[in-house]
RNA sequence: GCCGGGUUGGCGGAAUGGUAGACGCGACGGUCUCAAAAACCGUUGUCCGCGAGGGCGUGCGGGUUCGAGUCCCGCACCCGGCACCA
């Protein structure tokens, strides 16, 4: 660029101007504390008066990675800005800032290969996050930012998990009470009979080992094909002595209350699906040749008992060594025996060879497999003798770990029952085919064949078959109607280093006691190496050993729990990365309370249940939908806890819950499958309109996906800033699309949100002198009613964040002004002031040189004047037979006589109608006239 | 396999059952300029037509309706979740 241009247009809106003021207005706002937000009490209290009206506004926690952001990262953030000033110009009392979810496992993988202490890092690449951040101009409250790893969180992070260590759940009250009154309620404080009762507790319990990591994971970070969400390594069943969090006491309220919450309907179902509760029951079958052994089974069909021809107990169930016999019974079929000589060898192998077989082991092979136990038990119906089986297929952590076999009715048992030569009766017909149609048939209709002496289903219904054998069971003693959860227990220990030590201590019989609160947080001891010790992947036989198992000093400890001083031994593990975020939304609201997590005032405030959300909690929460079911429903799970405890007011924490989608990006392979700089890509459109692409002159491919270095596509926030500032930056990223889909990155196209500022900012800024250009003009009538139509969209659009269609009715005004060269204060301040949310540092600017002191920030969101919302005249589409023929300038209040008339004036409607009776004509005034002829 | 979500110009996307393609990118033409860039103005679904105008057009096939991108039935493809859960 020459100096000639540069004077030529010193007043331009450039990227070097947009830089310039959007860090004084940055400096402006830390400075005054424009975003800080009142509390009702404490430390953030302010000193005015409370403004009423509240919104508690969030993003998801985002772990502060070492690789710093590229533009798809800020997408939500920028978005839930917008809400948030949008907000505050309604008038609220808008919360929001943003925290970090710091423990993890990359920091400590770095701290591995490097040996630096994981914090140094990750405080490092806090800052590094809170830099790029911070050139965006998000309006948050910093003062309430926090990292988990700080000593303060992890002090409360430690007392939540106490308080739900001190608790237990009372099924009839429905809610969690203080473990003293359990005590009480039992009079007995022997750890063996209340322990068991905790809502954390230690058990040993079959969880999910994963050798080449060195660490237990949750069923949530397992994946379907049985692997490590993290690595993708093979996950093992062992039964291991962990933490566990009873969230299945829970799961009736986390169903249930999904129907109070706002939230998209696909998250609720995921979670609906997650809980899978299911409704049956649960039938014993005594096995006779064993004394007092009878096999409890849960089925969702007890109406197809007179169907179950076998049993099968999955090969860990604790009942399959007492009845497993010598000798196979005459006349065993051999499909039966998988060839071992007598059932105790053939189901030894089988159990043996489950358990080296990981969860993708036992899926990808669908065959079905299992051994004959030589044992037999009674359908207490009708007095049958079944087989009972071991088999894989039955899974020991669902229902009761046996089930019943009904081969008609079920495709499961139908495949085995098939593949063993077992007898396949229908009890229910139903089908197009009925009576004779094809089995298995599990969907709707009749029982048959169903009855004893007793009892009789036959004819009924599914459900009602149901009720009456239930009712039948429960009078005879042999079952019972239950429900069951597809949701396990949370596994909540880890064997790593990273993370909240448990601030617990065992004694020398290996119970559990809580570290005093005084001594909270327990702080994590420096170690030599901060790895776990990992094996080889297959290694089913290893054992944990975390790292914190080497901090010698660390781990005996002397205290006196009250009865004296006594050695303990601290827990090796470490809390999940889930447990910061967890209950972070409540810390927001009192960051600094020493004495409290949060206090009940300020959390009332804030998250309180109003008559808009009965429930309480955050006014929106804006993430990904990856964490529809984890994050989720363990954040819920605590809330509830600490709600039931009486801590917090709020029964749900996010009330309204928003799925951002992605920004990805597009990358290119060259001939050998390298990837190639996406930016130096050329497109060539052919004249038949396919797209092709070269990169220095060769051909490559194209593919979607996400950004990401080795992909060589990452366009990064910084270079943004600099090519255009960050409002241009922001105002693209909202103007891409609806919030909640992902959509392709293109930076050729954030030229587009440049002009339009440059177009705005042209309007009150002279681009030679400088000069504001605004005048006090009154608006003609079509000016009044564009800008007035656009405040009464804008307003709709920013309520339903649809913040995409709100910049296009922006930049139609804009386009309207500057056509008709209007500068008057009266069309330009509301724009700016519409402007605001998306372009704050731009809008503060020119409101200023309007002649404005005071922020932007609170002024009042402009208000549509309904009489300037009634064009003058409008379209009149004419129709002939649903086609448009015609359009009429109208007024708005034409009738419909009138309409018509002036319709079947039109002389290209006469051409269309062509002599032809007019049948009918439908009048939608005073927008359409449909003829039907 | 089951459950969700989606499929609209060259591209991102707009459309309470009532003018399909708002707004933006790109492309093309123009103004300004010695020239170029920037900016500004105009055109831009497609086919036929000098034009007026007309035909076709929202993944595919049916249906409801005066009228369907939108509602209903069936199908294909893409994305996501779950997956031997009794």
């Amino acid at each position: 660029m020459s100096s000639a241009d540069r004077t030529e247009t010193s007043h331009r809106y450039t990227a070097a101007l947009a830089a310039d003021l959007e860090a004084r207005w940055q400096e402006r706002w830390a400075a005054e504390g424009t975003f800080e937000a009142p509390n009702p009490v404490g430390d953030l209290a302010g000193d005015g008066e409370l403004p009423e009206s509240t919104y508690y506004l969030m993003d998801m926690f985002p772990y502060p990675s070492g690789a710093g952001l590229h533009v798809g990262h800020p997408l939500g953030y920028i978005a839930t800005d917008v809400v948030g000033r949008h907000q505050r110009m309604r008038g609220r009392n808008v919360l929001h800032t943003l925290g970090y979810d710091a423990f993890g496992l990359p920091a400590e993988l770095h701290a591995i290969q490097t040996g630096e202490h994981p914090r140094a890092n990750t405080l490092a690449n806090i800052a590094n996050m809170r830099r790029q951040l911070r050139r965006l101009g998000l309006g948050h409250d910093q003062r309430r930012s926090f990292a988990t790893i700080d000593p303060e969180f992890v002090r409360w992070t430690q007392w939540i998990f106490l308080q739900i260590f001190e608790s237990w759940y009372d099924e009839e009250a429905g809610r969690a009470r203080p473990i003293s009154e359990l005590r009480e309620k039992l009079g007995t404080d022997d750890p063996a009979v209340i322990d068991p009762y905790r809502l954390a507790y230690v058990s040993e319990s079959p969880v999910n080992w994963c050798p080449a990591l060195g660490t237990v994971l949750s069923n949530e970070e397992v994946t379907a094909e049985g692997r490590s969400e993290r690595g993708n390594f093979p996950v093992f069943q062992r039964n291991l002595r962990q933490w566990q969090m009873r969230i299945t006491a829970y799961a009736d309220r986390l169903l249930d209350d999904l129907d109070r919450v706002d939230w998209p309907e696909p998250v609720k179902l995921m979670q609906r699906n997650w809980i899978g509760r299911s409704h049956g029951a649960e039938v014993d079958f005594d096995v006779p040749a064993v004394e007092n052994a009878s096999i409890r089974v849960f089925t969702t069909r007890p109406d197809t008992l007179f169907g179950a021809t076998y049993m099968v107990l999955a090969p860990e169930h604790e009942l399959v060594d007492a009845i497993v016999t010598d000798a196979w019974p005459d006349g065993t079929d051999p499909r039966w025996t998988a060839g071992a000589a007598s059932p105790t060898e053939a189901v030894a192998d089988y159990r043996h060879a489950a358990a080296r077989k990981t969860d993708v082991e036992r899926q990808e092979n669908k065959d079905k497999t299992g051994v004959f136990t030589g044992a037999f038990a009674v359908n207490p119906v009708n007095g049958e003798q079944v087989p009972v089986f071991v088999a894989d297929y039955v899974l020991v952590g669902y229902g009761t770990g046996a089930i019943m076999a009904v081969p008609a009715h079920d495709e499961r048992d139908f495949e085995f029952a098939t593949a063993f030569g077992l007898p396949t009766p229908r009890v229910v017909t139903g089908g197009s085919a009925g009576e004779e149609g094809e089995l298995p048939w599990t969907g709707e209709g009749v029982a048959t064949a169903s009855s004893n002496d007793e009892v009789s289903l036959d004819g009924l219904p599914v459900a009602e078959a149901k009720a009456r054998i239930i009712e039948w069971l429960e009078q005879k003693g042999r079952g019972t109607g239950t429900t069951t959860y597809r949701l396990r227990d949370w596994l909540f220990s880890r064997q790593r280093y990273w993370g909240e030590p448990f601030p617990i201590v065992f004694d020398e019989d290996g119970h559990p006691h809580a570290v005093p609160d005084h001594l909270l947080p327990v702080e994590l001891p420096d170690v030599p190496d901060y790895s776990p010790r990992t094996f080889e992947p297959d290694d089913v036989t290893s054992e944990p050993e975390p790292p914190l198992g080497r901090a010698h000093d660390w781990l005996e400890v002397e205290l006196d729990l009250g009865d004296g001083p006594r050695r303990y031994r601290r827990d090796t593990n470490t809390m999940p990365n889930w447990a910061g975020s967890s209950w972070y939304q409540l810390r927001y609201l009192d960051p600094h309370n020493a004495e409290v997590l949060v206090d009940p005032a300020n959390e009332a405030y804030w998250m309180g249940p109003t008559e808009a959300k009965r429930t309480g909690g955050v006014d929106l929460y804006v993430g990904g939908v990856e964490h529809a079911v984890l994050h989720l429903l363990y954040a819920r799970f605590w809330h509830k806890v600490l709600f039931d405890l009486g801590h917090v007011s709020s029964e749900e924490p996010f009330h309204r819950l928003f799925n951002q989608g992605y920004i990805q990006a597009y990358a290119y392979t060259d001939a050998r499958g390298t990837y190639v700089p996406a930016d130096e890509v050329v497109e060539h459109v052919g004249d038949d309109g396919a797209t092709t692409y070269t990169y220095d002159g060769a051909p490559v491919a194209r593919e979607y996906g996400k950004m990401g270095k080795s992909l060589k596509n990452v366009v990064t926030p910084d270079e943004m800033y600099d090519e255009y500032g960050a409002d241009t930056f922001r105002v693209y990223e909202m103007s891409m699309g609806p919030l909640d889909q992902s959509r392709p990155w293109e930076t050729r196209a954030v030229v587009g949100s440049q002009r339009f500022l440059q177009r705005v900012w042209r309007l009150v800024v002279d681009e030679e002198s400088g000069k504001v250009r605004a005048d006090d003009a009154e608006l003609d009538r079509a000016t009044l009613q564009v800008l007035h139509r656009t405040i009464d969209g804008v307003s709709a659009d920013m309520d339903g964040l649809r913040f995409n269609t709100a910049i296009a009715k922006l930049i139609e005004l804009t386009n309207h002004l500057t056509k008709g060269s209007v500068t008057s204060r009266a069309a330009l301040e509301p724009l700016v002031l519409m402007l605001a949310p998306f372009a704050p540092h731009l809008a503060e600017e020119l409101w200023s040189r309007l002649g404005h002191d005071t922020t932007v920030t609170y002024v009042p969101f402009p208000q549509p004047d309904p009489s300037h919302l009634v064009a003058d005249t409008v379209t009149c589409v004419v129709q002939v037979q649903g086609k448009v023929r015609a359009k009429l300038d109208v007024a708005p209040d034409a009738s419909d006589e009138v309409l018509t008339e002036l319709a079947l004036a039109e002389e290209n409607v006469q051409r269309a109608i062509d002599g032809r009776e007019v049948r009918k004509v439908i009048v939608r005034a005073p927008k359409l006239v449909n003829i039907v002829v």
